[in-house]
Order: C-alpha cells, then structure tokens, then sequence
DNA sequence: GTTCCACAGGAAAGCTAGGATG
DNA sequence: CATCCTAGCTTTCCTGTGGAAC
C-alpha cells in the first residue's frame, strides 16, 4: 500500500496443514484494509489444477484485469473487450494482461494455489515471465503468492525462478494433536447440537489424525463420518465407538478406493485370493493363488503372468496392507507365504468387478483345491 | 545330521507405450 | 514423419533357505 515492491512468498506444507485457507483469509483482510488505501490491491487466486497452462493462466489473468478497468468506466480503445479462452498467441495474451494491469498504481498479488501441478504439467516458463514483469511495469506491481504441498517441488525450478519465487518462504506443519482438538472444537459448537459429543469423541478424533497425518480436513472427515453414524443408528449422542467405527470406515473406503485403481493383473492376483478365501481354505499359498490365477485369466482370456511375477504382486499388495502375506517354512514341504486376507472380500471383490472383467466365473476355484 | 520341498527373491535382459527429438 | 529414449513391466535364470521328514 505505500508502493513499494513486495516479495513473492512460497507457501509449502502438507495436505490439511491450512495453507489456502490462511491464504484467503489473509487476502481478504488486505483487500479490506486496502480499500482505505490510495492504492489499490488486487489479489487474484488461481488453483493450478484447474488452470494449469501457461495460455490459461495468462488469458484468466488478462481477464480479470480487463474486467476491472472496464469497472472503473477507463476507455478501452486500445484494449479487446476480452481474451479468448483459447486462440491467441500466448504473447498477445501476456502483452494485454500487461497492458490492463499497467494503466493504474496497483498492486495485484496472484496466488498460485498447487503451484505443482503447473511446473509438473507445463513447465516453468510461466513463472519465468511472471517474475519477471516487474521490471517492465512502470505503474503497477506484481506478487506472486506460490502454494505447493510438494516439498521437492522447487528442485525442479530453473534457479532464477527458485530464487525469485522464494523471496520470502513459509513452511506449514502438520498439526499436533491439540491444534487439531482446537479446530475440532470450534467446529463442532457450530455443527453439533448441545451435548451431542461424548466426552472424549473429539479428544479421540484429533489423536487419531495427529498420530496419522495431522490434516486438518481429514480429522474432520472423521468427526463427520462419526456423526453421521451415530445418526442412522438414532442414537443420543456420538460416543467413542462411533469415533472408532468411522476410523474403520475410512480406513476401509480408503483400501477400497486402492482396490480399485489396482492394474488388470493385480486385481485378478487379489481376486483370485478372494475367491480361495471364499472357499473357505484356511491356509492360503502362493502356489494356490498361482493355480486360481491362471484359471481365472484363461476364462477371461488375458495373458497368464509367470509366477515369478505373481509373486512380486502378492508382496505389492502385501506392501499396501490390502493382504497380510508372511513367510513360512513348511519343513519338508517347502517354503512359501501364506495370505490372509485385510479387507472385506465381498466389498473388495464388488470393487474389483467394477472393472470391465465383470463376469468371471465363481468355479475358477478348481475342484481338487476345495478338497484339499 | 542330511535331505529336499516349494517357493522367496536377486540380477539381468527383453518388451512396450508414450514422449521427446530431429 | 521417423527415430531415439526412457520408465515400468515382465520374463528368464538363478541362488538361497527354514525346518519336517528321513
């Protein structure tokens, strides 16, 4: 507000850690107090998973400002009235945004929400030319407020972009569990009846999301999902149980959510354990996943995998806790993993058959396996 | 003490889709 | 458009191994 040039900010924390919403907040103050000032403020708030090209957050750009000189009843002969989503050549685009935002002393603060996705998905050439319109300005200013959960993410900037854009650098930590008990507090007084929580249901909540991840948004999911539990049961309020029951909840939806973003062959490996496990068979080894597997391809007709490589896709799934697999030594009779199964079969295998293989047959379980 | 099963899992090479490059 | 590169899968070939049975 007395003109001089600010220092772009780089935001980076994890997810839930309150990084846009302290954005916005803070913004929104400023524009407020700004509104008393001689110079005006503009932030403009971008999420780069939306707008993630140079062209589009350029054209947006331009429009914005556009749209306010035109607010301000300026003559526009020398303006287009706006820039087309697509069409132009990026620097007509860039030289119109230029153009709008130069016409008066301003400030414009642009915030880059998901700054990640952007340099992922198209580079950092926009930053480049960002950072660098400063220095052609002759009226206005620019800042640039860049939000990244990714914390290696300036490795893959071109030095001078790194070092301009992180003129000013905040980190955000994760939550401990009596931030997050706070958080929950405040919204529950505003979401929960009176006496509705039991005594400890949010105490439990936060040290459950702290101990995991400390995000903010997710603890609250789960002070949710226990409410909503607890209404469909009919009951009083929302106890401890419910709290533990929803944990279980999410951590199920969240498997399945896995299941079904698994790869073909993995998913056949894993039905394949589902279907033994349906069979009833206690013990189940490689070696039977290995006999199911194949049936089950040869039915749908998909290439049969060599054990070799089952094997590293039972232990993948190992990895990602959908299956328990151990080692065991059955002394004389080899040695081998036995698998037990970490999800509910039946919401698993209704996950799997989402997938187009929808119509495998129950019987691949051969006949002699059952027996044994 | 040996044997030997039924795999585990390491190493390396082949295959393929998709993207970059000329 | 052809060609080259690369990462991720997969296969091939291999050595290693806990412990019940002999």
């Amino acid at each position: 507000m007395r003109g001089e040039t600010p220092s772009n900010v780089f935001i980076y924390g994890k997810t839930g850690t309150g990084k846009t919403a302290t954005v916005k907040y803070v913004t929104k103050e400023l524009e407020k107090v700004a509104k008393r000032a001689p110079r005006k403020v503009e932030v403009v708030y971008l999420n780069c998973e939306l707008v993630n090209t140079q062209y589009r957050i350029l054209a947006t750009l331009a429009n914005t400002f556009l749209g306010k000189v035109r607010e301000n009843g300026a003559e526009l002969s020398d303006l287009p009235e706006e820039v087309p989503m697509t069409g132009w050549p990026t620097d007509q685009v860039y030289k119109c945004f230029f153009d709008a935002l130069d016409l008066d002393k301003q400030l414009a603060i642009i915030v880059l929400d998901e700054i990640d996705k952007l340099v992922l998905k198209s580079g950092d050439e926009v930053l480049y030319n960002l950072t660098r319109v400063n220095s052609d300005l002759k009226k206005a200013k620019i800042s640039i407020i860049g939000i990244s959960n990714d914390l290696n993410f300036m490795n893959y900037l071109d030095p001078r972009v790194k070092s301009s854009l992180s003129e000013e650098e905040l980190v955000f930590s994760p939550y401990n569990a009596l931030q997050l008990k706070d958080i929950l507090e405040r919204r529950a007084t505003m979401s929960f009846a009176d006496g509705s929580l039991a005594d400890g249901v949010i105490s439990l909540c936060a040290a459950h999301a702290a101990r995991e991840h400390g995000d903010a948004r997710r603890a609250l999911d789960m002070l949710r999902v226990a409410g909503e539990l607890a209404e469909r049961e009919g009951a009083e309020a929302v106890t401890v149980g419910h709290v533990r029951q929803a944990f279980q909840k999410i951590e199920q939806d969240k498997m399945l959510e896995v299941i079904r973003t698994l790869p073909t062959q993995s998913k056949l490996v894993l039905y394949s354990v589902i279907l033994l496990d349906e069979k009833g068979v206690r013990k189940i080894i490689t070696g039977d996943v290995y006999n199911v597997y194949r049936t089950v391809c040869r039915q749908i007709s998909l290439d049969i995998l060599t054990q070799r490589r089952v094997s590293d896709l039972i232990s993948e799934l190992d990895m990602m806790g959908i299956i328990n697999a151990r080692i065991i030594s059955k002394g004389r009779y080899g040695r081998t993993k036995e698998i037990v199964l970490n999800v509910q079969p039946l919401q698993a295998r209704s996950a799997i058959q989402e997938d187009y293989i929808s119509d495998i047959d129950t019987t691949a379980v051969p006949h002699q396996l059952t027996l044994a």
